[in-house]
DNA sequence: TCCGAGTGCACAAACGATTGCAGCCAACTT
DNA sequence: AAGTTGGCTGCAATCGTTTGTGCACTCGGA
């Protein structure tokens, strides 16, 4: 069964495949006879027609292709966003096509170079560094482009994030309202924009609260994992800080932070409590549940996809650089507890 | 800046569009001297040339595009074989292209639909159910598919699994093993291959031991869903039903059978012992710790990319269908224990 | 010196859709 | 009734590559 081509169409109803072609595409409205229409309209139903993409795609230079760069699609923070930006693309017609750099610089070089060959008519980039080659590029280039979930330095792209300052004082207040004085940040990484924002909200809060910010109370993970989070806190314990409270950078390292106060014979939410970001699932099942703050991933990815279909249509409207924050929430669980000390 | 063409780099290099195209795939090695190869190579790397991918597809009616169709990326299970598949692809050039039909079938066919209609070279199917005219219709038409973790009644599509059976065998062993005699089976639906394929195995392995298969002693779940779980394992409490311990048909269902057996006042594993499949991120640290069989993602998804490239090179080689079954294994924690009954 | 084989390259036709342009016919105006 | 307008449709070029065909040139042998 050979694949039916616009010519067959056209033959079908009795015209040229030009004429078929403006019948077939919904802006072209007035230029071609609601009769003629209809006839193509019909004979392209009868016979199966689908429009071949890649021809279509090569004539007007619009491959309908957007490319979704995550620097890992097996932490559960992603798939929620992919779905969202997938959700409002497909619905406009676009296909998502995931790359997963698995955190190499290399590698997403070569994606998205392969993206661009494609003609791809737009990224939503999720692995952003703080300061970033690939972004830098994708602002002065043409191709539209929108970050999601991580910022990098300014530069000329839209970004969607939530409010990690909110979040965080949130997380502090309830820490705070809880009788803890002594708080320690175990930040994510600083060449990361939610790693130095948490890290930067964080010594405001306190600041708020009176609290002083001394040394060694903010300790940067090498990265977002549980690992990072175990080796950060096995130092922090070794150290002579005293805390009663921990706000990790993240549910992983905070997972490696409880693993770490286990081993150390410390007891969660008696001994310390512990509050993570992004609300990962199963974690509000830990024993103790894990106190953290929930992102609205599935929005994000949603907002990012419109903004880019927008600036897709309109390429001129760049204007002012957007910059959308969705709020979040604390989700206050087992893992926090009054301070006894 | 304008695109390089291959125009761009014959005229730098002095020679005719075709022959830079020549010079440049690495197939036609003898059609083209060695000097003018050098030379169009050295253009077109000066230039930073990079072929159009949607014209080369439309000539060559390859588009070096895969499908991967999954029911939902949100679900732990799936990226690791998304990610499994992807390296294997991106190696040999390919581009992944990820659709979610959020377990609807109508979604899906559009999005496949979509995907046919850019030349999509080969599809990855997750979402098979075991009456599927998807399927159906792939195995019919000429681009090639896998399945992948899941099959579909008997046709001519290569398959890429895991070994359920012995799974679910060494599962029943344990719990055996550990005294227990009246175990239950919460089966995932019956209309995917694994829901099958593990009630069939639990059957099977029940005689193995010489146990009866009694009434109402494998129990079917609306979906691999947490609250398909709590439901059937609520509604297995409150029949009159006898067990000391659970093979849930995955992990999922294991989660809400725990969640059920609290609310009743049953303890796990003191009262009963619960095992899961899959083993999802996490599982392994709950209270108790799941004991639950493990299987290779990551490798069912590149082995199944490996297959589905085979099959594209070689589209003749269709042959006897493939039937790959990976090996399995069970990991044992906190959630199975000794009957005491 | 001339011919046959063989190599290396240029030419142009595809692939399938879109779109500017031109022509045709009908209807309307004067 | 002839001219003019305007609405539809047909024609053909075009997007950037690949590839079948054929020409020209070289080289070796007779």
């Amino acid at each position: 069964m050979e694949r039916v081509k616009l010519i067959d169409v056209a033959r079908a109803a009795g015209v040229h495949p030009g004429t078929a072609s403006r019948a077939l595409s919904p802006d072209a409205g007035s230029l071609v006879s609601a009769e003629t229409t209809r006839r193509v309209v019909r004979a392209a139903e009868r016979l199966g027609y689908v429009p071949n993409t890649l021809a279509r795609g090569l004539r007007t230079a619009r491959s309908f292709l957007i490319g979704m760069v995550v620097p890992d699609v097996t932490n559960p923070l992603f798939p929620p966003m992919v779905r969202g930006a997938e959700q409002v693309l497909s619905r406009a017609g676009f296909t998502l096509v995931l790359t997963d750099t698995d955190n190499d610089a290399a590698t997403e070089r070569r994606q998205v170079q392969q993206l661009r060959a494609r003609g791809t008519d737009g990224f939503l980039i999720a692995t952003a560094r703080w300061e970033d080659v690939l972004v830098q590029e994708l602002a002065d280039s043409a191709v539209p482009a929108v970050l999601v979930n991580r910022n990098s330095v300014p530069h000329r792209l839209p970004y969607v994030g939530c409010d990690e300052r909110t979040g965080v004082a949130e997380a502090v207040d309830h820490l705070v309202g809880l009788g803890h004085r002594s708080i320690v940040h175990l930040a994510g990484p600083q060449d990361t924009s939610t790693g130095r924002e948490r890290a930067s909200a964080f010594r405001h809060a306190l600041r708020q609260h009176g609290l002083p910010v001394g040394r060694g109370q903010v300790r940067t993970c090498a990265a977002y994992s549980e690992q990072a989070g175990l080796e950060a806190c096995a130092r922090l314990l070794s150290s002579s800080v005293e805390f009663t409270a921990i706000l990790a950078g993240n549910d992983l390292i905070a997972l490696g932070a409880l693993t770490a106060l286990v081993g150390a014979g410390r007891r969660c939410p008696e001994d310390v409590s512990v509050v993570g970001f992004n609300d990962l699932p199963l974690v509000d099942k830990l024993t103790p549940a894990l106190t953290t703050v929930t992102l609205p991933l599935h929005e994000m990815g949603a907002l990012a996809a419109q903004i880019l279909l927008n600036a897709i249509d309109d390429p001129g409207r760049a204007g002012p650089v957007a910059q959308s924050l969705l709020g979040v929430k604390l989700a206050v669980r087992g893992s926090t507890g009054a301070c006894r000390k």
